[in-house]
DNA sequence: ACAATAATTCTACAAGTGTAGTATAAAACG
DNA sequence: CGTTTTATACTACACTTGTAGAATTATTGT
């Protein structure tokens, strides 16, 4: 069950910073995304707190630069929010999509081959 | 060039209807998509307007039953929310993701042969 | 212990979204 | 033409998100 909560797209830079190491202390999470992001330190706080509002992170209030840490893994958010994204934008048309999205990536030699298994697989069951 | 205007999940059911079959008079809209999200006439009508206001569809008010076209194309949209999705989500680890996609979908014998040749095309470049 | 500094909480506010109610204008029917 | 029905426009309101200022509390250096 576990309603996985709705992350924002700010909120999901923060979220990258936690998942990657944690527990971690504010001052941390705003050294990482500052730069790119230019938020204040209040933006970042708010979106914090924020955040452990919605269940993606607990805030560890026991030391006193207070730590926080992921609520839920990234995994299973990536699932979730996947899922909707596709629903939502591929609804009945994914096929063209998901070429182009090979186009355009790149993929490592395993994944080639990782690939190319995959079609392989699907060629037997259609013909 | 052409800022492309952000679609909401809802105003998306919308707009797919709209892609379908354009120019289209409200009552098809209702028709069509509130069977499954047991929207109120008044959303949709919401919907609408907040749509046109945002670029994303124009508003034929010449004919009396007012009739809706889109103003962007489906195409363009999609990737563009593909593009903000996968670097929010996927960010620098998209590849395992496609492949999930790819094995995942159904495609037609003719988007198969595209597949393999944009394969073909890649292991060129790589190797 | 007290002041300077750093960390935390409270408060705010505009734009966007989900979800409509209500009022008004237009069309169709008799 | 006047009334019923239908279509369209205007208004509302709570919740989320982006963005942060101000107040308060805790820590630290002397």
């Amino acid at each position: 069950m576990s309603n996985l909560p709705r992350i924002s797209e700010s909120e999901w830079k923060i979220m990258e910073v936690i998942w990657s190491k944690n527990p971690v202390p504010v001052s941390d999470i705003i050294q990482a995304v500052q730069p790119e992001h230019g938020w204040k330190e209040q933006t970042i706080r708010t979106m914090l707190t924020r955040l452990v509002r919605k269940g993606a992170l607990v805030c560890d209030e026991g030391c006193r630069p207070i730590q926080y840490t992921p609520a839920v893994d990234r995994q299973s958010l990536v699932k979730n929010a996947s899922h909707r994204f596709f629903d939502r934008v591929f609804a009945g048309a994914s096929a063209p999509v998901i070429l182009q999205l090979v186009k355009e990536s790149k993929f490592s030699e395993q994944e080639m081959e990782e690939l190319r298994s995959i079609l392989e697989d699907k060629e037997g069951k259609q013909s």
